[in-house]
DNA sequence: TTGTAGGCGTTATCAT
DNA sequence: ATGATAACGCCTACAA
């Protein structure tokens, strides 16, 4: 009952021995219908025989058939792989928040996520773009803008739908998700003046979005007539010891501060932290504003006042755009800006 | 001088008019050599004269060629992709490092990380393994042991190479890097006896790896004549203020202890938070100790005594096992027990 | 409802 | 050192 099989012959009975090698071909023979046939059965059940289906399926457990996307991939040059490039893997950023968004609405439509890591360097940027191209990834979601112009005409040139994340910039790639950095740090410093604060500071990490935040406040403390607000600079990513070591710099150089407006969530923990191991009341004598509203903002003591982000947002909306685009409809709303909303709490 | 091309002319020239849509074809005939010359001139350059190397390089960038990895993997079974299947894509956890660690180690050696979300539920997992297999992944990391047998079996059949990590098992798929929780938990509760603490609690994740150091750890402390150790459930992942809930439970039903073993060094934090706002000393009234030492734990008032896992080596080398093996040489040490170390800082 | 032929872009195999 | 040819596994035509 054995097909002549063409291969070099190896046991060669229907079933193949190693499992999980098995290919369509084989679930064909074993179902005893064409390949053709066990494709559609397998990816378009409504157009064969009930009967023919049936077999399929049979042959396919029996077989243990994974199908290939790759060989799927090649001929509709489709891989049903998005790749999510965030600047560093760390804990303690926000960014996870959104890439795992990001992976469970893709997962439900059925596409994998290839995660990349930029880094702060150009040369690593563009070989790690040359790594997702080359796997034909069906679309690029960037956490953070590109904000070099040759970076930019390459992505376009390269013609992949992209989503870029957390930045609201005037120059897109393609698509965008965020928010304006810069707007959020002139709301900050509006929070400050209303609230009556004399002496702001800032602890600003080595990381654009950083940086445009304390641009945006300095702006708006100036229009209040508050000019050279001090700030400490710290090191991306940020973690619970550079708010410790910035507040520690701050207070030496500035002892008469009142309210400090940290780079993240996790600085402002530590800036909170480094007060108290002071003596020093926090708000009373120095109020602490963060910035993510993480998880634990809510209930560190004091509950922090922060800028809270729909990270979530943020990951399910750069998915949906990019499907959207795949499904080869126009895009509704190609940028989006998610905007943020200042969190009241007991910190400042 | 131009070649008759069978496709649907376009433009035709040598230089395709779409960039990134250059095939090595296209590459090959520019430089004018054979496509599979070509293909060796960007792949194994060592065999190819240095003159053509050139040429094909020249081509290479005229062309904005890309190199096709599914075609090139739908060859060779080998898509140079490895999945790294996490619990959960959650900033404060531990495995965050250990992902990054691995897609730093992979990246260097021309791999690319696809991540996949497990989840807590078995249906989850399934569909996520077909997902990655289907994808043709060279191998699978796997963050938590597999505890299914019928999973067991199956990756077992798939034949892929499978890194089990974080976990030490006495089963493993295939490879394996990681360490005993319920030693580690044990040890903990050695050092609680030693430093004299008479009244332990334990706030316990619904996790397996949790709930085996609390084992280990309960185990150990009934060899010193203390039993029925008092536990708090909380959920997984572990949060901030699953420390603080998990404090109140403990301190309303058993208001004499002592020492607090956490299920994370975030919900050590938490602890903290709560007794310090209750106006009780750490580590005088309640001693706290965590677990994982991430990041903050040295800098946190009073500094974490914790237990440390090098989530960095845990990622560096299942990267490294995978590779020998990739590389068809047989793994040194394909089971490996990293151990931790238990720090002894402020707080317990 | 089912089948046949051909091709996606690359690399393995076997020549030259 | 370089080439011609044939797969790799699937799916889109087009037939039957």
């Amino acid at each position: 009952m054995q097909a002549k099989d063409p291969k070099p012959a190896r046991t060669s009975p229907p079933i193949p021995a190693t499992p999980g090698k098995a290919t369509l071909a084989d679930v064909a023979r074993v179902a005893g219908v064409s390949t053709i046939t066990a494709s559609r059965a397998l990816g378009n059940p409504t157009i064969v025989a009930e009967r023919t289906r049936l077999k399929v399926q049979q042959a396919v457990s029996q077989t243990g058939y994974v199908p290939n996307l790759l060989a799927g991939g090649l001929k509709s040059s489709r891989s049903r792989v998005i790749a999510c490039l965030v600047p560093t893997i760390s804990s303690g950023s926000s960014f996870m928040l959104a890439v795992q968004s990001l992976t469970e609405t893709l997962a439900a439509a059925g596409y994998q996520v290839m995660l990349g890591q930029r880094g702060y360097q150009q040369d690593t940027e563009n070989a790690l773009i040359d790594a997702v191209v080359s796997r034909r990834v069906d679309g690029i979601v960037l956490m953070g803008a590109i904000r070099s112009a040759p970076m930019r005409r390459r992505l376009q040139a390269i013609g992949i739908p992209v989503v870029e994340a957390w930045d609201k910039t005037r120059t897109p790639v393609d698509m965008l998700v965020g928010f304006s950095h810069e707007a959020a740090g002139a709301a900050m410093a509006n929070y400050v003046h209303r609230k009556g604060y004399r002496q702001a500071a800032m602890i600003v990490a080595s990381e654009p979005r950083s940086a445009l935040r304390a641009r945006g406040f300095a702006k708006a403390a100036a229009r209040h007539g508050h000019t050279g607000i001090p700030a400490a600079q710290i090191d991306a990513p940020t973690r619970l010891r550079h708010g410790r070591a910035g507040t520690a710099e701050l207070l030496a150089l500035h002892p008469k501060l009142d309210v400090i407006f940290c780079a993240s969530d996790l600085v402002a923990l530590g800036a909170i932290t480094e007060l108290k191991q002071r003596g020093l009341r926090v708000p009373e004598d120095v109020a602490v504003l963060g910035f993510g509203d993480l998880d634990f903002a809510v209930d560190i003591d004091p509950a922090l006042t922060t800028v809270q982000i729909d990270s979530v947002e943020i990951g399910r909306r750069s998915a949906d755009m990019l499907m959207e685009k795949l499904a080869g409809k126009p895009v509704a709303e190609p940028v989006v800006d998610l905007g943020f909303s200042i969190i009241e709490r007991d910190s400042g």
